[in-house]
DNA sequence: TAGTGGTCTAGACCACGGA
DNA sequence: CCGTGGTCTAGACCACTAA
């Protein structure tokens, strides 16, 4: 039942010249495990395989295609990557129920809202945490806090307003290079020397203060679509906040879900 | 430099009772491979490794663990898997670089908004595609189309409304139990026996038309947050459109981004 | 007890990269 | 040329699961 033609003799691969050089996915294209995977895939989508189904142990396949153990693992490791499959030790392998339920959103600092976006720096200030600002930043009251506003504008006109705070560091000046990154983390990837490791943020509708509509030439009555950004070290602490508010009626926010994701 | 103190014998872990039972993750914790990974992933999050540095290789890598070959491997697998390293064939591993720039959201159907929402069924209707809708779902003018409309509430009150719109399938009969799935991928993968296999969204900030702030009894002047989804399957064919559109001050979208992200 | 997946070995050959 | 990663073999022992 699972495999019907599929005893194709792949073990010639090694007297054929598959290396077309430079194209990596073009030679593992053509390697035993990876048909051994996308031969199973083929299955699954077509829904020869369904959901909850448990797959043909290892050594079933590893007898069906002549191969050794080691090799089909490779396959069906390939298909876990990849969320196709999941395995019970003891058991089997099997196919993995389909979900849409992460939407990944992404947000390059060349194309942050799927257009080219030019940045203006309007101010750099030095300021003293309040209250609000100590608590999403996690430090101290009073603390000495760099902060940053920029424009971020298209050739129709301002966009969106990003106001950025990072706890002050001795002997680590902001560089005018470091500023020209349009996206927070990478700013801060590069003025700090941790590494951040995860950030959190929202989204929301939000309606503009006068001082936003005003620096974005909005229409009256327009809201912006508003998003916060806190990042956090490996320890979580955290390394900057970040909000930026825009004008609706220049950008969305769009992205993707899969049903069976690899690596994202 | 790269292994001062990592030369423990790790191989009596065969003479350990390790495996505690019901977690696999413990008995993966103490295996060779996994010990290898989490040694180069201190390395790198510590800076012994920054990121674009290469790792020793497979042998010496081997040779300080005193362990085969395809055991170097499976630990340096972990590692890409999880997005701290790169190959480059011929050359070796390398320390990826960390990036924010995956914003991942979330959503089950238990917790749409991060809170227990209720659902409510307000009509379901069959109606003929007009050109916008025909646009949406791929379908040709006039094709007949399932729509529903529910309310998400929670214990303050209506929170969103949601219009779905599915193209009408011969023979498949939407089931009320299939309706109380919060989440439209869900209805859909119940209802079609398609795999549901990709889902494009939006994310914007929009003025409520009158209906809609009746129903949501929202104040005036009020703006919503709109989330628009379309369903793909396999082939690309669009399964389904799903527009929500909530009150902004009843709920926000949240989520995280890692700078190392493995698998979704 | 038999079958499953999980880990590991000690080899092998291949293509690619750089000196 | 040699060192690198990539693929593959034919075994081995282990723990888990179910009959």
């Amino acid at each position: 039942m699972f495999f019907g033609l599929c005893k194709k003799i792949y073990r010639n691969y090694k007297f054929m010249n598959l290396y077309w050089g430079d194209l990596r996915l073009k030679a593992r294209a053509k390697t035993i495990y990876y048909q051994i995977a996308e031969d199973l895939k083929q299955q699954i989508m077509t829904g020869a395989l369904t959901p909850g189904e448990m797959l043909p142990s290892q050594s079933q396949i590893a007898a069906a295609y002549g191969v050794a153990l080691m090799t089909v693992r490779q396959g069906l490791g390939v298909l876990i990557d990849e969320g196709y499959i999941y395995s019970v030790p003891g058991k089997g392998y099997f196919v993995a129920e389909p979900n849409l339920d992460k939407l990944v959103i992404k947000v390059s600092g060349e194309s942050f809202f799927g257009q080219k976006l030019n940045i203006t720096m309007n101010h750099v200030d030095i300021l003293a945490a309040d209250r609000k600002l100590a608590n999403k930043l996690g430090v101290a009251v009073g603390k000495t806090i760099l902060q940053m506003q920029l424009t971020l504008h298209s050739a129709a006109g301002p966009v969106a307003l990003d106001d950025r705070y990072v706890p002050y560091r001795k002997g680590e000046p902001l560089l005018e290079k470091e500023l020209q990154y349009a996206y927070f983390p990478h700013i801060i990837a590069r003025h700090t020397n941790m590494v951040v490791a995860r950030s959190d943020f929202s989204v929301n509708a939000m309606p503009l203060s006068q001082a936003e509509a005003d620096a974005l030439q909005a229409p009256a009555g327009l809201w912006g679509l508003c998003i916060e950004q806190v990042l956090y070290d490996i320890s979580g602490n955290s390394l900057g906040w970040s909000r930026l508010v825009g004008r609706s009626d220049r950008y969305t926010l769009s992205g993707a879900a899969h049903s069976y994701a690899g690596r994202l």
